[in-house]
RNA sequence: GGUCCCUUCGUCUAUCGGUUAGGACACCAGAUUUUCAAUCUGGGGAGAGGGGUUCGACUCCCCUAGGGACUACCA
């Protein structure tokens, strides 16, 4: 029900990616990975382990691959699928071959299975759902980890008819060591690694198998994922050595956590990469972010894609688990707010101001257009811009409340149309010229800014947040701006 | 319960046995001032606790506490 497509899921082509990989004599000498499993959105989590492989990948000049764990039908999704690559594309997190998908292999981990049989390294078990149950609970009673009667029984023709799983026959005794490049060198007992299933009742590959086959085929030579996986690398590291498959270089990477340290959640405002985009966040200023999250050089916290490059290497990865900061995002993100196109800014503001269900008409929109540049340095996302740049699309005549009429006395109107007259005059209508033009007007005048600055602003701007008054008036236009002082100025007298 | 991982300012982190423990965000104060910001200057703020090892531990070892992961026919 909840099935893919057969169309996403073309056999052909994901296994040919693979095969071009192998066959390649000139294989990249590092190939990572990012294998996401369908069932959601792409979480912030995962995002920042796909980052990191893709920079690792980036600063050796190997190869970053992405690959679809979708061997659970039941809960992986189209939409998710869709989703995660709309995540890794909006964050430019690209493939650089055809994404691979699991499901589409389940031929391939079946073959691999086959073959441990055949090397005595997985067998046949029978046990009901309920058998494994007590099973499971007599050995957690004898601290030890689960293991199934048919471990070393032969099925006889009773079990002709009854569904079986394959398990793998884990060793009884010995350790199994993981050699991480983060964790450093993580030893474990055998006896606590369970005899897990390799194929299911219907013949479906499990993760853990599945996983170790693929970055097999696929030439993985750095395994970067959370660290949620290092007990499963144990595990899988016997699954390599009972296939004879040479193992990757592990590297497990502590997980994001919430402000409050819990486990990233719903409740801690966002999790999926797209409740970014839709905040306003700039994906630059994500990656930047990101990447300085449980990595570091030195004191460098603003840096380029090209020095983050550079610069990456899994040894400069911390251990600890590292929480959300939005403060901290949002002041990176003011940064790159600030160094970005002004047309990128402009169209990004107009998709919220759209998104909030406010349109823009041709008129406004040229003028928001041409005053980008002087507004964008004022929110730290485009959200907040789109708050800021309000009295800039306001539509005229501009609504003043009582108090901003307060401000109108007689005095003040006839002041002010001697700065409007003053303005029209104006050739060079900039801010810094405008700025300039206001003080020499006050010092004319023989008063100070207070005496007629808020009076302007509220006519400019009705009390919408703005900037200096100069740059309220460089960013209105001459025309814009000499309207709306006439609009208030003409019939107060 | 068992196994494994983690622990430096509020937060992200630097430090790879010898530093007045540095930086960034946040916070506080001051400057600026035509709203709100921004900006500039200054300030407070940390090695979870306890044992060792060492001439000397944030750094190495052990214990405890706290946090996290795994312990599925999920990935």
């Amino acid at each position: 029900m909840a099935g893919l497509p057969t169309s996403l899921f073309a056999a052909r082509s994901c296994v040919a990616s693979v095969r071009i990989w192998i066959s390649m004599s000139d294989r990249p000498a590092v190939v990572t990975r990012f294998a996401p499993s369908p069932t959601g959105y792409l979480h912030i989590g995962g995002a920042r382990t796909a980052l990191f492989n893709w920079l690792f990948a980036r600063h050796t000049g190997g190869k970053f691959l992405v690959r679809v764990e979708d061997t659970d039908r039941e809960r992986s999704t189209e939409p998710a699928v869709a989703a995660i690559f709309q995540g890794l594309d909006w964050l430019g997190l690209k493939s650089d071959a055809e994404p691979v998908f699991q499901f589409a292999r389940a031929d391939r981990h079946r073959e691999a299975v086959m073959d441990l049989v055949a090397k005595g390294r997985a067998y046949r078990c029978y046990m009901t759902a309920a058998e494994a149950d007590a099973e499971r609970e007599q050995a957690r009673a004898e601290g030890r980890a689960l293991r199934s009667p048919w471990r070393d029984r032969m099925p006889g023709p009773a079990q002709d008819a009854m569904p079986y799983v394959i398990r793998f026959k884990g060793p009884l005794d010995g350790d199994t060591v993981v050699e991480d490049l983060v964790q450093g060198t993580v030893r474990f007992a055998n006896r606590d690694l369970d005899d897990l299933v390799l194929l299911r009742t219907d013949g479906a590959p499990t993760y853990n198998l599945a996983v170790v086959v693929d970055d097999h085929d696929m030439g993985i030579t750095h395994v970067i994922r959370g660290d949620d996986h290092l007990n499963n690398a144990a595990r899988q590291s016997l699954i390599y050595e009972a296939l004879d498959f040479a193992k990757p270089a592990f590297a497990h990477i502590p997980l994001i956590h919430g402000p409050d340290g819990a486990k990233l959640s719903k409740r801690h405002g966002a999790q999926a990469v797209g409740d970014f985009e839709a905040m306003g966040y700039l994906p630059e200023a994500l990656r930047n972010y990101l990447a300085r999250l449980g990595w570091s050089h030195g004191d460098d916290e603003i840096f380029s894609d090209a020095e983050a490059i550079a610069w990456f290497d899994i040894a400069d990865v911390g251990k600890g688990a590292a929480r959300l900061d939005w403060d901290k995002l949002a002041h990176v993100n003011a940064h790159y707010l600030k160094a970005a196109g002004s047309e990128r800014v402009f169209d990004l503001v107009v998709t919220a101001l759209t998104a909030k269900g406010q349109g823009l008409e041709a008129e406004p929109a040229a003028r928001l257009k041409l005053a980008m540049p002087l507004l964008q340095d004022r929110g730290k996302t485009i959200l907040e811009l789109a708050d800021q740049v309000q009295f800039v699309i306001a539509q005229r005549p501009l609504a003043l409340d009582a108090k901003a009429n307060a401000l109108l006395t007689p005095e003040t109107v006839t002041r002010l149309s001697r700065l409007k007259a003053r303005l029209d005059g104006t050739e060079t209508w900039n801010a810094p010229d405008l700025e300039a033009l206001l003080k020499d007007f006050a010092q004319d005048e023989g008063i100070g800014f207070g005496k007629f600055g808020p009076a302007l602003r509220a006519i400019l701007t009705a009390g919408h947040p703005s900037p200096d008054l100069g740059r309220v008036l460089a960013a209105l236009g001459p025309k814009e701006s000499g309207l709306r002082m006439d609009d208030k100025l003409s019939h107060s007298d």
